[in-house]
DNA sequence: GATTTAAGGTACTCAACGTACCCTAATCGG
DNA sequence: CCGATTAGGGTACGTTGAGTACCTTAAATC
């Protein structure tokens, strides 16, 4: 067997040692695995490092702690992309995000993403990055959306576009989990948050001041 | 200053190292005290068996881990008495709730029980326990006595009267913890939970069928 | 080719959880 | 009233994991 990677034709040298941004994306994916995997309670440096294949130098040169680099980590694994359902109507419209947001939380990532809510604490840097990509201005964009266009097809007043209102469901999912737990919100749950609350709130502020 | 306590009349003994339940109580006496001073993460165990002049073996004895300390150290400081208000109009009565809930998760305390229901993960048994004395089934008593009495005065329609509406605002309330954390919440937010959302979602239920 | 920059390797400090062991005070049974 | 049992006190560990220090060595840059 002839010695391969040092030898190459024209002496193309192919570095062994990564550095910059290739260091930094094996290490956010070796993050990224850890927390998959163990959860951030298991995503240690030493284990992430050594996943990395390389110390715990290099990802202390990057993120000044451990709470940073799952923040990192989380961030590079939920690329969000939310699609915004549109069926011809309100209801079954929110329905259909509902359960995609409730099918994402209760994978896997969303345990991973609210063990870091939790560890990250107060620190309000860390506290945005989450938010961004997890479930913050993208989601409210896309219940705006949907009741905008319950208002083209005559389905909702004028009234009920309003921040309050779009963001309701999803706080009130995100409120059965933190009653319940971890396993996923029954879909009786999420019909009645649409039928009980999301619509006839809708419905009341047609006639409001 | 003469000794005292070991020389009593009649030969009565006063005890000097404590047992059972008066060891119990001062352990989470000081379990407690530090929470409050220094939150979950600076409750150690080590901190706690010094305020409370004993060792960790007495704790262990008791509580298998930090966690369920923590947790039983909460309830201990949270003798949670929720006087509900009567002020004669819903609007007001609500607002009146959702600025006490308010004050008490702005308040150290608050940030204690967030800390803890991270902390406790998914141990469903501590879960409960936090929950309970936290604002569990008590906080939805007192909407539902709320709106009860708001449908006598004809102030809202009997089909408000429905454990969505009442557990709402604090969903809603909880929510806005959930997304910016610590610091409490203004109180504007609190009169547009009122007037945006609980407010015209009693309204909307009223037609409804 | 020399110099500077950053990665690799490793050992270490420190804090904190949880455990083991042994001694001694309090309580309980007779 | 006196031994036996129970449970608290004291303390020293073992272990894990965060974060740091320091030196060596490869890669990039001048």
């Amino acid at each position: 067997m002839a010695s391969a990677g040092e030898g190459l034709r024209h002496g193309e040298r192919v570095p062994q040692r990564r550095r910059g941004e290739a260091l930094e994306q094996a290490i956010l994916q070796a993050a990224a695995e850890e927390l998959l995997e163990s959860g951030y309670a298991g995503m240690t440096m030493d284990r992430v490092a050594r996943r990395a294949a390389t110390n715990k130098n290099a990802i202390y040169r990057r993120w000044p702690h451990r709470a940073a680099l799952g923040a990192a980590a989380y961030r590079h694994l939920a690329q969000a992309q939310i699609p915004v359902p549109d069926t011809g109507s309100l209801r079954d419209d929110a329905l259909a995000l509902l359960r995609q947001a409730n099918a994402t939380w209760s994978s896997p990532r969303g345990a991973v993403l609210r063990d870091l809510l939790a560890a990250v604490g107060d620190d309000p840097r860390l506290l945005g990055l989450l938010r961004e990509q997890a479930d913050g201005s993208a989601m409210d964009a896309a219940w705006l959306t949907l009741l905008d266009r319950a208002v083209a097809r005559g389905e909702a007043p004028p009234e009920a576009v309003h921040p309050r209102v779009a963001s309701l469901p999803i706080a009130l999912l995100r409120n059965e989990y933190a009653l319940r737990g971890n396993p996923p919100v029954p879909d009786t749950a999420l019909t009645e948050i649409v039928d009980e609350v999301f619509l006839p709130l809708v419905r009341g502020r047609a006639s409001g001041p």
